[in-house]
Order: C-alpha cells, then structure tokens, then sequence
RNA sequence: CGGGGUGUAGCUCAGUAUGGUUAGAGUACUUGGUUUGGGACCAAGGGGCCGAAGGUUCGAGUCCUUUCACCCCGACCA
C-alpha cells in the first residue's frame, strides 16, 4: 500500500478521554475512532490489524476440527425466556423492537441460539462430537463500557461451542481448545498465562482463562515466574476482603507484595496484571437439558448433549497487543498482528534515487508477498519517522541521505535501532528479518 | 445502578464567576514561498447556529428550565 493512496488519519494529540496506551495510540495512529460510549468505527488500519487477527484465530480452529458458522446478531427474545436467561441477563441484553412490537435481542452471547440450531438436526451419538463456532460482533450494554477497545459494548468474538456424547469426550475437546488457544496466543506473538478461574454467570464446571500479561490489566494475578503456572487471585484467595484488597493495588504496589506460598514447582509466586482475551468453560449438560436437546446414545436412549463453549475477545485482543507491547512514541505491533511488516520510507520524495530505490523494493517485497507500506508522503524526515512510530511497523526502511555512499537503514520499532544496511542487500536482509 | 465532572473550529483547550462590538489560541487544513535526517519557517486564507430545545433580557457562549451526549471513581460484568 501506498502512504499517499491510504487513509490513515494520524494525530498528535490523543482525545482527553483516553486514558489507557492502548486507546491513545489505536486513535492518535488512525486505526480506530470512537462513534459512541462503548462503540468503535475500525478505520482501514485498524481494520487489517483485526483481520489478521481473525485469520489466525480461525487458521488455528479449523486445523482442530472446529466448523465454522455465522449466527443472526438479532434474536428474537423467546429464545432467551425458554433458557431463563432474559431474566438472568437483565439489563446488559439490548433489547429492540420491530415494526411489529415484538422484541429482539443484539447477541450478547450465543449459547441458546447453538444448541437450537443442533437440536434435532445432530440425533445420534454417531454424529458426535461437534465443535462449531463463529466470529461474529456481540453487544453487551455495559453499565460503564470504557478503555476504549478493552471493554465496549460492541465488541468482536469469537465464540465456539462443542457438543459431546459424553462428559469424558467433552473433558478430551476441553483440553484440546486449550492448546489450540495456546498455539494462537503464541502465534500472535503474545506473553500470555492460562489460569483457573471462577466460571461466572455462563455456569458449569471446570473454566480457564487466558490472560495476556500487562501492567494496564483489569484482573490481578499469581503467576509463577518459572514454569506456566497462573491463577486469578479470585480462585485462590478466602477471603473477600483478601480479594478486593488486592484488586484495589496498582501493578507497582503488587509487585513490592510477597507472596508466602510457593509454586508447585517450587518457585516463587508474584501477583501480575492480565487482559483476560480467552475464557473456556465445560457447560456440562446445562443448556442442552434446560433446552431439551437430545440425542440417542448406543442403547437408543435419549441424553442431553455434554457441552463445553470457548471464547475469544477478537476486538479485545487488537487492544492487548498494544497493551502489552507499546513505549512513549507509539504502537509496536508483533510481527503476526502488524498491519504492514516493514515500512519503507523515502525520506525525500524530490530525490529520484530515493524514489527508484523505494519502488523497487516495494514491487519486490510485495511480489514476495511481504505486507509492505511504501511512505511516498511529501513530509519531512521526522514527521515520517514520528510518524512510523506511532503507527508502529516492525521495520522500516530508510531511504535518505546516506544513499549517496550506497547505504540504506533499516530501523527497528521494537529496539530502535538504526541498522546501516548496504543498498544493495537489502531486499535479502529484509526477508531475512521477516521470516 | 450510586457519586462526581464535561460539552465552544477536525483535535487539545481559553473565554462563562460579574450578560455588552464581528467568539479566541495552539494544532490540523488550503495557497504561495523558503526549507529537507527526528512532528520546520514566513505570509495569506478557509473552517463555529458555543451539544439540543425552550425561557428571561434591549442584548445570552455566559443567567434559568428541560433534554441529549460523553468522561471519571465505585458496584456489576467477558
């Protein structure tokens, strides 16, 4: 893409509402802007950076078994009387009404539409197991929605619920999505815990979340700093008072706190701060028996489903990235969540060697297939750079003065390092670095 | 849902206490010129029903009433 044929409205100022660096920068680079409380217009940037993420998520679910699907976002309320959830939900449910007065619900959540759409269509326990899943926007109407991306009441989820002839096949599917979930997380280039964790308002027993570990977090931790062991502190402290005491801390405070107890392994224990991004639940026969939806087991007898629902904050997760990897001047996006891999940067567009030089490796990086950005703006040097930064490229090539000698930089967003590279070499160098 | 706050240019904000020419600054934008390695400089421009509605007044950004929106702290939640 092109710098002068994209739209990518950046700022130096960020809005006064924004608090969290996450927020600040998604706007101050032109990724996302608000609409309403709680409501985000993705702008083209944005918008790729949340496809790739999706790409992922979905590369990783299909490889495991999982099928994709797409659920209406409206629903009409009987569907939520019959499970007893219009109540349970209250006001977080949206509720509208069509031109005829009947109610509708916006999706907040999609277990009961799941099973009414298995129901009677998977009837024997030979067509079991069955994982289905969809990325798909949900709307929880938050009391206070804020921190931009991290907590709307629009958001993209991906949501996936799987369906079992038996409670030891939906304990094996459980322990399977989490090492697909792992093996997203870590393609997204993120440090992340899997922890216990209480199972909330969805019920059932047996639930683990996945938490992206940054200082901004909402939820607090006891993470092991050597092996992977994590917990929320709701699932292993007593006390409440315990509790709300620690979730008042800051991350400083928490990280001058001893913890007495030690890891299994034998290490010791720290509090930490984590974005809950996954949350994966063994339902058990909750939904299936309260919705009637059975199937024949080998002796033709009637059973409800087992079940087990896995989710992941897709929107949620655009924020965690930057959340968890950003400095003073912008976004630094991992190498499989930026929008564009490598930035080059003509830095004065009035100097025809420059411009040779930058439309030549474009054509070749793109022919490679690299996401490439070609800066062919008419700023300055340190517009461009300040620029570059905000928006957060993990490479950008700078074509400038040092020309003259046969040298090009290739700048490093993550380290910020200007690595001098011979004109010559550097399509070879680059593809190195993106491998 | 309790408590607090804010709506003035695309953005960040003055101005409102004590009503009074044509509503301001910075930034962004347009044009011309000078610049060209870390968000340049000079000059000239464009851009506002002062969140909305109603009221008081000779006169309202400013006072009164209603209303809408957004933010912060807390509770709740993924």
């Amino acid at each position: 893409m092109r710098r002068s044929r994209t739209f990518i409205p950046t700022a130096k100022e960020a809005p006064s509402d924004a608090t969290l660096p996450s927020h600040k920068f998604l706007i101050r680079g032109g990724f996302i802007n608000q609409q309403g409380a709680g409501l985000y217009n993705f702008m083209p940037l944005g918008k790729i950076v949340l496809e790739k993420i999706r790409a992922i998520v979905k590369e990783e679910l299909d490889n495991a078994g999982c099928l994709e699907v797409q659920l209406s976002f409206v629903t009409p309320i009987g569907l939520w009387e019959r499970s007893g959830r219009s109540e349970a939900m209250g006001k977080e449910m949206l509720r509208i009404k069509d031109r005829h007065e009947n109610e509708f619900v916006l999706s907040p959540t999609n277990e009961e539409a799941i099973v009414e759409l298995v129901k009677n269509r998977v009837t024997s326990y030979k067509d079991l197991p069955l994982n289905l899943y969809q990325i798909n926007t949900k709307f929880r109407d938050e009391a206070r929605p804020r921190y931009g991306l991290m907590r709307g009441r629009e958001f993209l989820m991906k949501d996936g619920y799987s369906f079992h002839s038996s409670e030891e096949d939906m304990i094996r599917e459980f322990h399977l999505m989490e090492e697909t979930y792992k093996k997203i997380f870590t393609r997204l280039g993120l440090d992340f815990r899997v922890v216990a964790a209480d199972s909330g308002a969805i019920g059932g027993e047996g639930s683990k979340e996945f938490h992206v570990l940054a200082n901004s977090g909402e939820d607090t931790l006891v993470v092991c700093e050597a092996c992977d062991y994590g917990a929320n502190i709701e699932t292993i402290f007593e006390s409440e008072e315990e509790i709300d005491a620690l979730k008042a801390k800051s991350y400083d405070e928490l990280q001058e706190l001893k913890i007495e107890k030690r890891c299994s392994c034998d290490a010791e224990l720290h509090f930490k701060k984590g974005i809950e991004v996954g949350h994966i639940f063994q339902l058990e026969t909750k939904y299936s028996a309260a919705l009637e939806a059975h199937f024949s087991d080998e002796n033709g007898r009637a059973k409800p489903f087992e079940m087990a629902t896995f989710g992941i904050g897709v929107s949620r997760l655009v924020a965690a990235v930057i959340e968890q990897n950003h400095d003073e001047e912008g976004c630094i996006w991992t190498k499989a969540t930026a929008p564009y891999l490598v930035n080059i940067m003509i830095s004065n567009i009035k100097e025809t060697s420059q411009v040779e030089l930058g439309e030549a490796l474009y054509a070749k990086l793109v022919e490679s297939g690299v996401d490439t950005m070609l800066d062919d703006s008419k700023e300055r040097f340190g517009f461009k750079m300040k620029d570059a930064e905000l928006i957060g490229f993990p490479y950008t090539v700078i074509i400038g003065k040092e020309l003259e000698n046969g040298l090009v930089q290739i700048f490093d967003r993550k380290t910020k390092e200007n690595i001098p590279v011979a004109a010559d070499n550097i399509y070879g160098k680059i593809m190195e670095l993106v491998k």
